[in-house]
DNA sequence: ATCTACCCTTAACCTAGCTTAAGAAATCAG
DNA sequence: CTGATTTCTTAAGCTAGGTTAAGGGTAGAT
């Protein structure tokens, strides 16, 4: 396991040269991270921008109440970061953690400038990669408000089917803004209609 | 009024060269709206990102039993398209439509790309409106499942004062995705507390 | 293998926000 | 200026989804 898998993920979108790929290799960071445990807490700065090259992660913040809601979920392939928060250096008010032991590939904010700047192409790589995920918020925005918890748990269940499989229905439901006893409800709804 | 108004917006993020305000201003088009006018309607391909130069639009979904929920807003200086349809070229589920009568600089799908090329900066500039826009996005999604439609109306005054005092409450409403009589009740309740 | 910590489900009761309806006030187009 | 269209509000009844509580099941850590 090496820095490879996101250089590979990177030239998905355009092809890098040698030099490119030697400058990408020296700046990310692999790291080891156990199950449970946070790459970001709020109250912190979002230090990495974070390729996830094994496992499953997720962002939450947490209410006055205390309950959690999560924002994004991220597997293979995937990238992860509170953007404010990396952009700004100022505390984030979000959390990531790991949902399943897992290895990431991180990058400092100054890292990622340098490479900005040295890897012009990179800007229009990490252009369409925002584009793929805020096209993917706004269509969840419009689910929200458009429809019932059932469509919307069957929307997920389409949507990511390798996720649905994965997760506990507890993230689940925190994902589509229920709580866990009505999922368990919408899901019995669900079954008895076959 | 003419093509400066996105030229000079672009340069408030990075300084552009004679040559290159040159090629944008040939590759924008300025078009007034009149009220109620449609620039994008569901079914149909977005073919313009648009930038507002005076007026206010809104772009908003229909969901099964016809209501409308708005997704977004775009006064003076902000930017506004259906964006996973403007880079697919396929059909939009999403409508945009003039608040007021208004002004905007348009671009084409294949202008825009042009643009890219030959000012390779074009692409941090977007890549960081993107993200602004996301950063926006992101907290709406938390606050939705975070707090209750009062506290949503509160933040929204607060986030966006000039929108507040230009926009009708139903347009609000249906930006928090409440009804419209349920605002005024909010609305009514906030106002007895002082 | 066992203990612990989650996870899933059920059910009774509760509430934020929706629906329907209808009148008054404001705004727009001609 | 005037009629037509939106907009705002109120109120009574309704429903999707939340809350609380509790039992059984499952998966992780040691």
């Amino acid at each position: 396991m090496s820095n490879q898998a996101v250089i590979q993920h990177l030239e998905s979108f355009i092809p890098l040269k040698g030099i490119e790929k030697a400058l990408l290799d020296e700046r990310f960071i692999l790291r080891h991270i156990k199950r449970k445990e946070k790459i970001l807490v709020a109250g912190e700065v979002c230090r990495y921008h974070t390729f996830v090259a094994q496992g499953c992660f997720r962002m939450f913040g947490v209410d006055d109440k205390g309950f959690e809601h999560n924002i994004q979920f991220a597997a293979e392939n995937d990238w992860i970061a509170d953007i404010g928060s990396f952009h700004t250096q100022k505390p984030s008010q979000l959390n990531i953690e790991a949902l399943e032991a897992g290895v990431v590939l991180q990058i400092k904010q100054q890292d990622l400038y340098f490479l900005y700047k040295n890897i012009p192409k990179l800007n229009l790589i990490f252009k369409v990669l925002i584009e793929l995920k805020y096209i993917e918020l706004q269509n969840r925005v419009l689910q929200n408000f458009s429809s019932t918890a059932e469509q919307r748990y069957l929307g997920f269940l389409e949507q990511y089917p390798h996720l649905s499989n994965r997760l506990p229905n507890t993230q689940i439901a925190s994902y589509l803004g229920i709580t866990p006893e009505f999922l368990s409800k919408v899901r019995k709804n669900i079954q008895s209609k076959g």
